[in-house]
DNA sequence: CTGAAAGCGCTTACAG
DNA sequence: CTGAAAGCGCTTACAG
C-alpha cells in the first residue's frame, strides 16, 4: 500500500536536478555540469551522479532549460487548414511526413502554428514569439493574408515550400520544367486540342499557366479561351463539372489537363459518365504524382513533384540558417519534377 | 540607419513584463495581475499597463509561464512513421487534420513526440516529460513497441485511436459493424465466393476477420481458406500480386474484399491487366472510405471511418481529462463506420 | 489597490 | 575539481 503509494509518487512527480544534488550530496551546479557532459567535473562524482540520475529517471525540463538558453529546438510549422489544402492533401501530407521526418533527425520537434492558445486569440506571429521557435517552416498558407506575410518579415528563421521571399529560403518545385515536359509531351503524341482546368491563381498557378502557353505557342498551337477554366485544386467535382462542358463543345478537346491528380479522377470521371472512353476518345493528364495516381489502370500521365527532397531540403536548410545564420545565404531552391509518362495519354495518328 | 538599427532591435529582443513595469512605473506583479485580468488592480494603472503591452507587442513566454503554472498547452501526438502509415496514409492524415482543428479550438497546441532532440536519444515517455505535455494522442503506433507500451501506462492523460487499452480512453470505429454491413451487402448481391486480402494482423483486422467470417456463416456460405489472403494495409502492389494468385484459380471469386480503399485500387488494376471486366466480372470492396474512393468510376464501395469525428473525438475527449481527471471516465467509444454502396459490387442473378 | 519576495528548474560565469 | 550566486520571465501568496 505505501509502496504503490511512493513509486505514484515518484512517477507523478518528475526528478529535478536538485533531487539528483541532494541523493548524491553534490551541488546542483556540479549535477548540471555532469549532465551536460562537462569534462571538469572527477569520474568519482560524475559516475554517482550519472547513476542517481538513472535511478530517479530523471528527464530534463525544456522549460527551464530554454529559458536560460534561448533554445527550444522546436521548429513551428504554418500548415494553414484552407478547405482543401493542409492535411487533406496528399502532396502537403508528405511534405509534412519528410520535413518531420528530417527535423527529428537533426534534433528538432515540430509545432504546429496556430492562431489562439488556451483563451486567448494570437496572430501567428504571437504564437512564434510565445513559443519561442528556432525557426518557422510555412508549408501551406494564405500568401495574401497579413499575419503570414508578419511572420515572413519577421526576425525568425523562415523557410517557405511554393512561394518565394526575398526575406525567406524557399523550396519550390520547378513548375515551369514539369509543365513545359508534359505540355511537350503531350503535343509530341499528336494533341492540338488540349484543354487545361488549372488550379486558382496563385504564384505556382501561374507559373504552369506561362509555361503551358509557350510550349503551345512554341509549336504554333492555338487554342480557344473556353479551353481554359479555372478550378479548384484538389476538387474532383469542381473538375468533373468543367469536363463536361469540355465535352459539350462542338469542337472539344482531344486531351484535358487537369490542375492536379485529384482534379484528373474527376475529369476521368466526366468523361466515363458521358459515355466516351478513356483513354481511347479523350486523353487526361494530372500533375503531383500522388501515390494513387499509379495505382490507376491505366496510369495517369502526370508530373511528380518530390515532396520527399521538398520536405528534406526544407527542414535541412531550415535548420543552418537557425543555426549559423551568418553562413547560410537565403536561396531560392528549385528541385525537378519529374514527368511520369502512364497511360492516359492516347498517340493520335 | 539609426532608426532601422532601433526597430530591428526592438523586433529581435522580445518585450518582458519587465519592460512593460519600467515604461509604466508600477511593479512586475502589478503588470502581471493586469495581463492575467484580476480585478483587484486600479483601472487607471490598469489601462496604463495594457498600453504598455500592446505598444511594446508583448506577448508572453511560453516557457517561463509553463515553469510556473505546470500546465504546457501543448498536447504530444504520438504518430509513427511505420512504412505505409503515419501521414502518407489519407486516413490517418484526416484525423491528424481534425484532431488537430478540436485541439486548436480547445486551446492547445500539437506536437509530434519523437525519438530524440538536440542530439540526444530519449523514449518517448522522456520526450513527453521533457516537453512537458498536458496529454498524449496516440494516433497510429507499434502497439507491441514497449515504448509505446510505456507512455500508454504513464500518468500522463492518454488516449488512443484504433486500439483499447484499460488504462486510457480509446476511439474506435465499430470495425466489426462496418464489416458486417459490408459483408451482408456482398452477399444480398448473391455473391458467394468471396475472397478477402485482409491487413496484417491487429486488433482491427482482427475484429474485421470475425465479422467477416460471422456473416458468412450465417448465410451458410463456405469459402476455401485460400480466399483468405495476408496483404499489407495501403500497398496496392500487395494487393494486385494476391488478387493475380486469385485470379489464376479454377474456382476464382466474384468478388475480392480488400484491406482498404488503396488495395483496392491495386485489385481493380489487376483485373483489368488481367483482360477481365470491372465490375463485371469481378466485383470489389475496399475499406476507409478515402477521398478518392468516391471521385473514381466505377464509385467505389466501401467502409467510410469517420475521420472527422474520431479526431474531434480524440481532441474533446483528451481535454476533457486533462481539465478535469476526476470526473472524466476511461471510456472506449465506438464511433458508427457507415457502409457507403458504389457500383464496384455488381448483382448476380 | 500595489509591491517585495519567493520560487518554478535549469545553466554558467565566477570564485575558491 | 566543486559550489554559491545570479538570472532566464513569469505567477502568486503575503504584507501593507
Amino acid at each position: 500500500m505505501s509502496k504503490e503509494k511512493i513509486s505514484v509518487q515518484e512517477n507523478k512527480k518528475m526528478a529535478t536536478i536538485r533531487d539528483i544534488s541532494l541523493k548524491c550530496g553534490v551541488s546542483v551546479s556540479t549535477v548540471s555540469k555532469v549532465l551536460n557532459g562537462y569534462r571538469e567535473i572527477g569520474e568519482e562524482t560524475s559516475k554517482a551522479v550519472m547513476k542517481a540520475a538513472e535511478e530517479l529517471g530523471y528527464v530534463p525540463n525544456s522549460y527551464a532549460r530554454q529559458l536560460k538558453l534561448k533554445k527550444s529546438y522546436n521548429i513551428g510549422v504554418l500548415f494553414d487548414t484552407l478547405s482543401v489544402y493542409g492535411l487533406k492533401n496528399e502532396y502537403f501530407a508528405h511534405i509534412l511526413a519528410a520535413l518531420r521526418e528530417n527535423a527529428s533527425q537533426g534534433g528538432y520537434d515540430i509545432t504546429f502554428i496556430e492562431n489562439n492558445i488556451g483563451n486567448r486569440r494570437m496572430t501567428y506571429l504571437e504564437h512564434c514569439k510565445y513559443r519561442n521557435f528556432d525557426g518557422i517552416c510555412i508549408v501551406c498558407a494564405d500568401f495574401t493574408n497579413p499575419e503570414v506575410l508578419d511572420v515572413v518579415n519577421s526576425d525568425f528563421p523562415v523557410v517557405t515550400i511554393d512561394h518565394s521571399f526575398n526575406e525567406a529560403i524557399s523550396i519550390l518545385s520547378d513548375n515551369s520544367g514539369g509543365m513545359r515536359d508534359l505540355a511537350q509531351y503531350i503535343v509530341s503524341m499528336g494533341h492540338k486540342k488540349i484543354a487545361y482546368i488549372h488550379g486558382n491563381k496563385s504564384s505556382v498557378t501561374h507559373n504552369r499557366l506561362v509555361a503551358f502557353h509557350q510550349v503551345l505557342a512554341e509549336h504554333d498551337i492555338v487554342i480557344p479561351e473556353y479551353y481554359m477554366k479555372e478550378g479548384e485544386y484538389r476538387l474532383a467535382e469542381s473538375a468533373e463539372e468543367f469536363t463536361y462542358e469540355l465535352l459539350n463543345l462542338s469542337d472539344r478537346p482531344t486531351c484535358i489537363l487537369a490542375s492536379d491528380d485529384y482534379a484528373a479522377l474527376g475529369v476521368i470521371k466526366a468523361i466515363k459518365r458521358a459515355g466516351l472512353r478513356f483513354p481511347e476518345d479523350i486523353s487526361v493528364a494530372g500533375f503531383d504524382g500522388i501515390s494513387i495516381s499509379q495505382a490507376l489502370e491505366p496510369k495517369l500521365t502526370t508530373v511528380k513533384q518530390d515532396t520527399e527532397k521538398l520536405g528534406e531540403q526544407a527542414a535541412k536548410k531550415l535548420i543552418c540558417l537557425m543555426e549559423s545564420p551568418m553562413t547560410t545565404p537565403l536561396e531560392h531552391i528549385v528541385l525537378k519534377a519529374e514527368l511520369i509518362i502512364g497511360d492516359s495519354v492516347k498517340k493520335l495518328r
